[in-house]
RNA sequence: GCUGGCGUGGCUCAGGGGUAGAGCAGUCGAUUCGUAAUCGACAGGUCGAGGGUUCGAAUCCCUCCGCCAGCUCCA
C-alpha cells in the first residue's frame, strides 16, 4: 500500500496509508483528540473529518473548543435548524445560513410568520434531529446536477447562489432527508451537538437589498457544552441590564414623550449635566490645541446646500422648512461644514494663516427614517463636536495626526479606548452616483489616508461603500450592549467641498490655491457618547462625570442641619452634592444612593457631628472610614481634577 | 421605510367582552434609627389615540402614534 507523509502542526511527520481519513489520523493520535475533532485543515483548506488524504500534505485537526471548531459546530446547528423548519413548514424556501460572531442565523421564506413560540417548537424538532444522530455527508456535484436538484425543490434563492458559483466546485451536504448547498465543512453527525439555543426572529432582505423580498431570519447560538451556553445566555442578560435606553431613563438622565416624537429625547437635569461636563472638557481641550470656536445658524436657505452638494446627495436626510414662497425654502442643517466654509471665505486668506482649525459644538438635524431611531444612539437632533481643519496639501498629514491624537486623548480619558476599533471607510466605485469628485481623487485620497494610518502603526479595517459623499473617512467604531456596531467618531479628508464652495488661499508665490479640508469630531456626538458611557459603566460614571458626586445621608432628623452644613461646604468647593432629608433609616437611604450610582455617600450622625467628621462610603468599596469634611473635599477634588476612572 | 413583537398609574407587571388590581416610587402620620428596603394610611389610571363591531370594549376588528429587536440606511 502506498504511504503518504502528513505534517502535523508541531512539525512532526506521520506516515499513513494513502486514503486515510482525517478522522483516522485523529484516532491514531489520541482518543481525546478523536472525540474533540470536528474537521481538518489540509494545506490551509478546511475539510471534513471524512476527507481521505491522497497525497503528502500538512494537516491541522480542528477541535470543537477552537474558534474554527466552534464555527463548524454552529454552521451544522444552522443546518439542523433549517431541517427542523422544513419538517414543520414543508413549503419553506431556504435563503442563506451563515455563522456570525457568537452564533448563526438562517433566512427562510415561508407563508407562516414565525412567532416567539415557534422558536420553542423548532428547538424541540432540532432536539429530535440531534437524537436521531443523522450522518452528515458531503457530495460534490456538477453545476447542472445542482441546478436540477434545487429546481425540483423550487429553491429559487439557492438557484441564485448556484449561478454565482459557476467556476467553483459545488458541494451539497446531506443529513437524513435534508440537504443543503454548502461549502462545509460540517460535523459528521447531528448527534454531536450538545448545546444550542434559538434567540430571536427578525426580518431581513434577501441579499441585504431593500428592493428584494424580505425573508424571516432566525438567530441562534451553539456551544460545545451546556455550561458554556448557559454562561453565554447569562452574559446576554447581564449586558441588557446595561442598556443605556433603560438605565438612562431609570437614572433620570433622559426621557421621551410621544408628543415630541421619535428620535427626540428630552435631556433631564442629570443627563444635561453629564453632557455639559463632556462639552466643556472637549471645548477646553480643543482650545488648548489651537481650535477657533464658531457659532453658526441651525438652518439656511437651500441655496447653501445646493452649492455644497447636500441638496443633491443628502436631501432625504434633511428637514425642510418652507419659506414665504416656493423659492424661499430653508433647511435645518445636517452638518456644519458649509457654514464654517463661509466664515473661511469671508475674507481673502493667506498661506500664513493655515492651518485654520474651526470647532463648533454643533447641533444637527437629520431626518432618519422611522425604523432607525434608538435611544440616544440614533436620534433626529444631536450635538456633535464638529470641526474643520483647513490646510494646505503639505499640512494634511500632520493635521490628520493631530486630530487623531486629540481623539485618542479623549478616548483614553473617558476610558473607552479599549472598546473601539478603527475603520477606513472607502467609497464604492460601482456606485459613483452617490459621490462627488473624480475617481482619481478618491483613490488618491484613500491611499493618502492609508499611508498616514500605516505610518502611525494603527490597526484598522477597510470597508467599501462606507465613505461620506464628499470623501473617505477614518471611522472609530464601537458596539452597544446588543452587539450592534456604530460609528462614534470620524475623521475625513475632503478634496471635493473646497472645490464646490470655491475655497482658496493665496500662496507664497502669489497664486490662489485650493486648500484641503479635514472634517473631524473629537468625541463625536455627545448623545451617542453618553449612551456609550452609560453602557460602559452601567450608569456608575467616574466621579468627574457623575451628575451627583456625593450624597450626604443624616442618620436621623437630628443631624439634618449638620448634613446640610456639610453639603454646603462641598458645594462651595464645586462638588455636585445632595442631601437625603427623608425621615428614613440609614440603610434605606444608602440603598437609594447606591441605586442612583452616586460615587460617594457621607453618613453623618452623632459620632460625626460631635467630632466634626464625615463617615465616607464609596459605592463600590463600601465604608472607607471617617475623616474631616475638608480632607474628603481634598480627596474628591483630586479625583475629579485627574479625571480618575474607577 | 420593511418584518415581527409590544403599549394597563412615575416604574415593574396581573387582568383578556359585564363598570380597573398588586408591588415599588410619591404624599401624610407614627418611628429618630449607624452602612443596600420600619410600620400604617392616603392619593394616583378617559387601560397610547381615533374609528368600528356589540345591549356592553382595557379585552374583538381597522387606521394612526409611540416603544423594542432585526433588516435597509446612517454620526
Amino acid at each position: 500500500m502506498e504511504q503518504i507523509r502528513v505534517q502535523l502542526p508541531d512539525g512532526s511527520i506521520k506516515e499513513v496509508v494513502k486514503g486515510t481519513t482525517v478522522e483516522d489520523v485523529a484516532r491514531g493520535i489520541s482518543p481525546r483528540l478523536l472525540k474533540a475533532a470536528v474537521c481538518g485543515i489540509v494545506n490551509d483548506v478546511k475539510i471534513d473529518l471524512s476527507f481521505p488524504l491522497e497525497q503528502d500534505c500538512s494537516l491541522t485537526i480542528v477541535t470543537i473548543d477552537s474558534e474554527e471548531g466552534l464555527d463548524v459546530l454552529r454552521h451544522t446547528v444552522a443546518h439542523i435548524m433549517a431541517q427542523a423548519v422544513r419538517r414543520l413548514w414543508p413549503d419553506t424556501k431556504l435563503g442563506i445560513g451563515p455563522t456570525i460572531e457568537n452564533g448563526f442565523y438562517y433566512d427562510f421564506d415561508l407563508k407562516h410568520s414565525f412567532t416567539p413560540e415557534d422558536l420553542t417548537k423548532i428547538e424541540a424538532e432540532m432536539e429530535k434531529i440531534i437524537q436521531e444522530d443523522l450522518l452528515i455527508t458531503r457530495e460534490e456535484i456538477s453545476l447542472e446536477e445542482a441546478k436540477k436538484l434545487f429546481t425540483d425543490d423550487g429553491e429559487v434563492y439557492k438557484l441564485e447562489l448556484i449561478d454565482e458559483l459557476k467556476d467553483q466546485q459545488i458541494s451539497v451536504y446531506r443529513q437524513g432527508e435534508f440537504y443543503d448547498l454548502c461549502r462545509g465543512p460540517h460535523l459528521n453527525s447531528t448527534g454531536k451537538v450538545k448545546a444550542f439555543k434559538l434567540l430571536n426572529v427578525a426580518g431581513a432582505y434577501w441579499r441585504g437589498d431593500s428592493e428584494r423580498p424580505m425573508l424571516q431570519r432566525i438567530y441562534g447560538t451553539a456551544f460545545p457544552k451546556k455550561s458554556e451556553l448557559d454562561e453565554y445566555l447569562v452574559q446576554l442578560e447581564e449586558a441588557k441590564k446595561r442598556d443605556h435606553n433603560k438605565l438612562g431613563r431609570e437614572l433620570e438622565l433622559f426621557t421621551t414623550s410621544e408628543l415630541v416624537g421619535q428620535g427626540l429625547p428630552l435631556m433631564m437635569p442629570k443627563g444635561a449635566k453629564v453632557l455639559q461636563i463632556l462639552q466643556r472638557f472637549v471645548e477646553d481641550e480643543e482650545e488648548k490645541r489651537g481650535y477657533l470656536m464658531t457659532k453658526t445658524p441651525f438652518m439656511s436657505k437651500k441655496d447653501l446646500f445646493e452649492q455644497s452638494g447636500h441638496w443633491e446627495h443628502y436631501q432625504d436626510g434633511m428637514f425642510k422648512v418652507p419659506g414665504d414662497d416656493e423659492d424661499d425654502m430653508l433647511a435645518l442643517r445636517p452638518m456644519t461644514c458649509p457654514f464654517q466654509f463661509l466664515i473661511y471665505k469671508s475674507k481673502l486668506r493667506s498661506y500664513r494663516e493655515l492651518p485654520i482649525r474651526y470647532a463648533e459644538t454643533s447641533t444637527l438635524f437629520r431626518n432618519e427614517s422611522s425604523g432607525e431611531m434608538h435611544g440616544l444612539i440614533r436620534v433626529r437632533q444631536f450635538t456633535i463636536s464638529e470641526g474643520h481643519l483647513i490646510c494646505t496639501n503639505d499640512q494634511v498629514e500632520s493635521e490628520f495626526k493631530g486630530a487623531l491624537d486629540l481623539i485618542n486623548f479623549m478616548l483614553d480619558t473617558l476610558g473607552l479606548r479599549e472598546d473601539v476599533w478603527y475603520r477606513l471607510s472607502k467609497w464604492d466605485p460601482d456606485n459613483k452616483d452617490k459621490y462627488i469628485g473624480s475617481p482619481e481623487a478618491w483613490e488618491r485620497t484613500q491611499e493618502q489616508m492609508r499611508n498616514i494610518l500605516d505610518s502611525l502603526g494603527l490597526e484598522y479595517k477597510e470597508a467599501e461603500g462606507e465613505a461620506a459623499f464628499y470623501g473617505p473617512k477614518l471611522d472609530i467604531q464601537a458596539r452597544n450592549v446588543h452587539g450592534k456596531e456604530d460609528t462614534i467618531i470620524t475623521v475625513q479628508i475632503d478634496f471635493s467641498l473646497p472645490e464646490r464652495l470655491d475655497l482658496s488661499y493665496v500662496d507664497r508665490d502669489g497664486e490662489k490655491k485650493r486648500p484641503i479640508v479635514i472634517h473631524r469630531t473629537s468625541i463625536g456626538c455627545y448623545e451617542r457618547t453618553l449612551a456609550m458611557l452609560i453602557e460602559k459603566y452601567a450608569g456608575a460614571f467616574p466621579t468627574w462625570l457623575a451628575p451627583i458626586q456625593v450624597k450626604v445621608l443624616p442618620v436621623s432628623d437630628d443631624f439634618v442641619d449638620y448634613a446640610k452644613e456639610t453639603a454646603q461646604k462641598l458645594q462651595y468647593a464645586g462638588i455636585r452634592v445632595e442631601v437625603d432629608t427623608r425621615p428614613e433609616k440609614i440603610g434605606y437611604k444608602i440603598r437609594g444612593a447606591q441605586m442612583q450610582k452616586v460615587p460617594y455617600m457621607l453618613v453623618v450622625g452623632a459620632k460625626e457631628k460631635d467630632n466634626n467628621l464625615v463617615a465616607v462610603r464609596h459605592r463600590k468599596e463600601g465604608d472607607i472610614g471617617q475623616m474631616s469634611a475638608n480632607d474628603f473635599i481634598g480627596k474628591i477634588i483630586e479625583e475629579i481634577a485627574t479625571k480618575k476612572l474607577d
